[in-house]
DNA sequence: ACGCTTCCGTACGCTAACGTACACAGCATC
DNA sequence: GATGCTGTGTACGTTAGCGTACGGAAGCGT
């Protein structure tokens, strides 16, 4: 197996034991993601669980009018579908591929399996809910008190985290999408951040091209959200 | 004992089975909760969680500023301290008591026990937490996309849904920190809706006068998160 | 080379909510 | 019954973001 494309670049499955790992590998199946696909619609039975490892995953909640506002993002430290193993089976959200690469999926009910053995995958798994509670809080909160500016920051920010690069394929209609915002405010905010030199805007490319320029311009809520990942899933990696 | 005073008018212990529960009811302290007590600190550890019977504890987010923003709120139907369970131990979000009553509170560690006994418990408090995960969500959506006043309507809706009686004492200070907004915006929001002979306003009391005519004005974020409660938390009650 | 589509930039009036300021009415205290 | 505090109403200029509209540039297909 090549390290280019191994499950456990995906953080979760890399903090398994090795035995628990080996219950669920061989039925890992790897699947390549583009931009836009769907993986969980609202109020739908979902079949498998997601673990990315290069792409990124916008978890959004679309209301009936069609506007929407991401609530959370997930990469290779996460999961995908935890209203699986949560009981609910379903939720209200959608989760949309928000940058294109290559994840494993699971049956459902393998992880179901797993986690009802309550070993260490469920703590895992349960502390890693923790943090996706953490980043809606703060994104509800976001919402409400900071400036687009800052909240682009933010999420270009929080996608950098999960990219390899430091380049995203991304056009602003989508970050509108996202933000839950006119496309006309975020080529604003994204002009902004170009004339100061941060970044660079090329019909759907983004570079990044000043991290620590972004890092002072962002509220403080990208750093609490940071900060409780840390604290909550900074685990070894036993049994390597 | 009472029907007045059981800790069984908290839905989730009234869920469980009888045995379940007689394993924590000597362990169940009865509390009186005035207005503003703080259950929960930011980033403190947790003694004990709390089941609410008949008061309604509110989850904010504050930031550096002092500026607060709701997150989520919890009644008899819920439980007060789900980082306990979920394995951070902490959270970067308070718990302030919104509307005065009784709760009961459990040593964490009890609580931990029994949710790693892996019973039905554990099933309860998990499909809980989703059903909380979403109206953290809606909340953030609906920061983002809808007016005050229609924040306002959901704000009392979802209040009043966790309350004994049409009146809740609150001023609009303590209502405009809740929604994360100016103690202006409310009293003019609250008058419209007063003039619209919905609610009555009286120094830090509000009677609702005509529950159908807020739920005209809501948006649909109200009834997404009840929806879910329902779908998630509509259990019967076993060994009655 | 041409047209078509996608993506980005800009402009303008509009509105909800903000910050600030102040007035007044209930209620308690002394 | 004067004083003070708390809670509510109102007013006014300011601003961030909205809705809409349009223009242009880059890339794609033929």
């Amino acid at each position: 197996m090549s390290l280019q494309h191994d499950p456990r670049q995906n953080h979760l499955l890399a903090a398994l034991a090795l035995d628990e790992y080996k219950r669920l590998a061989d039925n890992l199946e790897r699947i390549e993601l583009k931009l836009g696909d769907s993986l969980v619609e609202s109020g739908q039975m979902m079949r498998h669980v997601y673990f990315p490892t290069d792409c990124i995953v916008s978890l959004l909640c679309v209301m009936e009018d069609g506007d929407s506002t991401e609530i959370g993002v997930v990469g290779g430290e996460g999961i995908v579908g935890i209203s699986l193993f949560m009981g609910g089976e379903t939720t209200p959200s959608r989760a949309i591929v928000q940058s294109a690469g290559t994840a494993y999926r699971l049956k459902g009910q393998l992880l179901k399996d797993e986690f009802y053995r309550a070993g260490p995958l469920q703590g895992l798994l349960l502390r890693y809910t923790q943090a996706l509670l953490t980043q809606m809080a703060q994104t509800a909160v976001c919402n409400r008190h900071h400036s687009l500016d800052q909240q682009l920051c933010r999420w270009l920010l929080l996608s950098l985290d999960r990219l390899p690069t430091n380049e995203l394929v991304m056009t602003q209609e989508l970050i509108a999408n996202m933000l839950g915002v006119r496309r006309e405010g975020v080529t604003e905010s994204a002009g902004k951040l170009q004339r100061a030199g941060l970044i660079s805007y090329h019909r759907g490319r983004i570079s990044i091209l000043d991290r620590p320029g972004l890092e002072a311009r962002v509220c403080e809520c990208y750093g609490v959200v940071k900060k409780e990942y840390n604290r909550l899933l900074s685990y070894h990696r036993p049994g390597l």
